[in-house]
DNA sequence: CTGAAAGCGCTTACAG
DNA sequence: CTGAAAGCGCTTACAG
């Protein structure tokens, strides 16, 4: 279907191993006139070069995996695209396996390592608890991730969870707000943990205390965060302030403010965190924490390379974030009576 | 570093080509004494076959590829996850490649077809009108697209476009809506060109003719029906109902809409097109036509790997859409008075 | 049931 | 500068 190299070899009269270098471009190891002969031949007979003969004897395939939980999700597919390119710019093509909800993720590595691929790119925060996951990780291959992996050893690139919080928590108490609740993500992963113990420290710097009640966790859909928005202020309805640790969360939330009444920013104050390309255009323009998710991807990938030419490398690289402030936060204004829920339908139908 | 089929025979003290078949499978073929001796080497030496050996000699690499334009795409990436899924379970890795914009797609099918994927599945709309694109896919390799590729030939699984714009334009009619504007895609892509035939042409079957200055283009992003729909507005302030091609696209409508002091849906109503996760946390919830991502790239991955089978197949699927009513439609009130525009500034900060 | 041969399409020393 | 040998790790007939 391709033809080969002897085909190559025998439009242009020499022998086979004289054509692979001379399409290989070694630079003086073939004359000009014969190289010129096996390039017309390659291309008359469309030859392609089949990667797989050339990586078993090359023993590198020329791809790295990327072990992804969920590329629908707008962050990850964010990294993934970066990381692809990243790769791409450097000759790699990128050999992409879901670790299927419920199934073994050494399966997945495993299923890569059969491909040979030269690394392995995790962008999985799932499975960060995984322990197999952790194991087959550390086994054999170079691999870089951009999410916490079980029992560690694994370079991470990411960016500072912990200053991201921060942010949200200065910008909220500067202006004032001094009854603030969160919505999380789940309490299991990582970057939750670590942007709410960024989040409550420095309200604690200000002297505030976080009760429990105002902290919701939610699943990082736009659903739960609409849900947990609604308990949190179930629960404490003088909050004047909500910090989200994810945009699609916060969309929920301001969903279920306004359900509530509450006018955001003058009610009630919104940070959000991610800054994607949709958030300037919520309603009001979310304030929010930009996360460099395509320089991680991309930084991700360069790291995974550079480790799998032997380099040695940083174990760690933390990305800045930074505060982006839009329309969903104003000053706090104390505001004792809360409204009453106003249900969908009285809102809406005229 | 893995070891070798070799490795596991001389463990096994069998030759390597009977550790070959024992480890394939093959059912009557090796003794079961002799089976479990070999699985066990195998397993004790951590051995993992070389899929790169292997498709040498058997002509199949056991991948597909995905050659995608942005799977950053909230839709685009739903198709990805589900294709990468479904070829995963029929034991197909994915390679999954992105057109560089700019660069010539041709050089992405080459890298496929170097790394000898077995079928290339298509999930690049900006492509369609791209010849170098279509020409390279119709080379080889069995192909199928989740969109048009230039010059035809190519299997495509999508879902009805026209009956999507029909759907959304009898939906608006039948609320008595007469002056009805619509944010379109670019008008090169025939997504975007089928919708706003289905919408047109529906439209015309209750006598109504749509406008040119009726009809704005944006480029799929919020920021872009953001734009187009002032732009539309400013047009023709009398419009009561506007049909957006795009959740993403609607939530930019959403937002001039506000900016201009249009209630939705009292003073206008907004019907969308994708239904995304979010599309029911907009505000107000957007009534939108649903649009089955997931089942398409599931049917295209299938497609594919039954023409890589050999099978004679469809050469087209269309999958249905349907109507989501939420609550961005009402019925049509005539408002021949529009509001001046309000600025940001004055709406958002008390 | 097991083994030895041939060959998939390449690259990399090694001769000439 | 060009060619012939060896070998990467497998699978698939073919013998025994």
């Amino acid at each position: 279907m391709y033809g080969s190299l002897k085909d190559v070899a025998a439009r242009a009269g020499v022998s086979f191993q004289t054509a692979s270098k001379a399409l290989n471009g070694h630079p003086r190891v073939v004359s000009d006139r014969t190289r010129a002969r096996i390039l017309r031949a390659a291309d008359e007979l469309g030859y392609v070069p089949n990667a797989l003969a050339r990586g078993l004897v090359s023993q590198a395939s020329g791809t790295i995996g990327i072990l992804v939980d969920d590329f629908a999700d707008p962050a990850l597919s964010q990294f993934v695209k970066a990381a692809e390119r990243a790769a791409g710019a450097q000759g790699h093509a990128a050999l992409i396996v879901t670790a299927q909800r419920g199934s073994d993720p050494a399966l997945a590595v495993r299923k890569m390592e059969e491909q040979r691929v030269g690394g392995i790119l995790v962008i999985a925060p799932s499975l960060e608890e995984d322990e197999r996951l952790g194991v087959a990780l550390r086994r054999r291959l170079p691999a870089v991730s951009v999410n916490h992996v079980h029992g560690g050893g694994i370079p991470l690139v990411g960016s500072d969870h912990a200053a991201t919080g921060a942010l949200a928590a200065e910008h909220l108490t500067g202006l004032g707000h001094r009854r603030i609740g969160t919505v999380t993500g789940l309490r299991g992963r990582r970057v939750v943990r670590s942007r709410h113990r960024g989040f409550r420290d420095s309200l604690r710097q200000t002297g505030q205390h976080l009760p429990r009640r105002l902290v919701a966790e939610a699943d990082w859909t736009s659903a739960g965060g609409h849900a947990a928005t609604h308990r949190l202020l179930e629960a404490e309805p003088r909050v004047t302030a909500v910090f989200v640790q994810s945009d699609g969360m916060a969309l929920g939330a301001l969903h279920a403010l306004r359900e509530r009444g509450r006018h955001v920013p003058d009610d009630c104050s919104v940070v959000g965190c991610d800054d994607l390309e949709v958030t300037p255009y919520l309603w009001p323009p979310l304030t929010t924490v930009h996360v460099p998710f395509e320089q991680t991807g991309e930084q991700a990938a360069d790291l995974l390379l550079r480790r799998m030419r032997g380099e040695t490398t940083a174990r760690q690289i933390l990305l800045p974030t930074h505060l982006v402030v839009r329309h969903s936060t104003a000053p706090a204004r104390e505001r004792p009576v809360p409204s009453p829920i106003r249900r969908d339908k009285e809102l809406l139908q005229p």
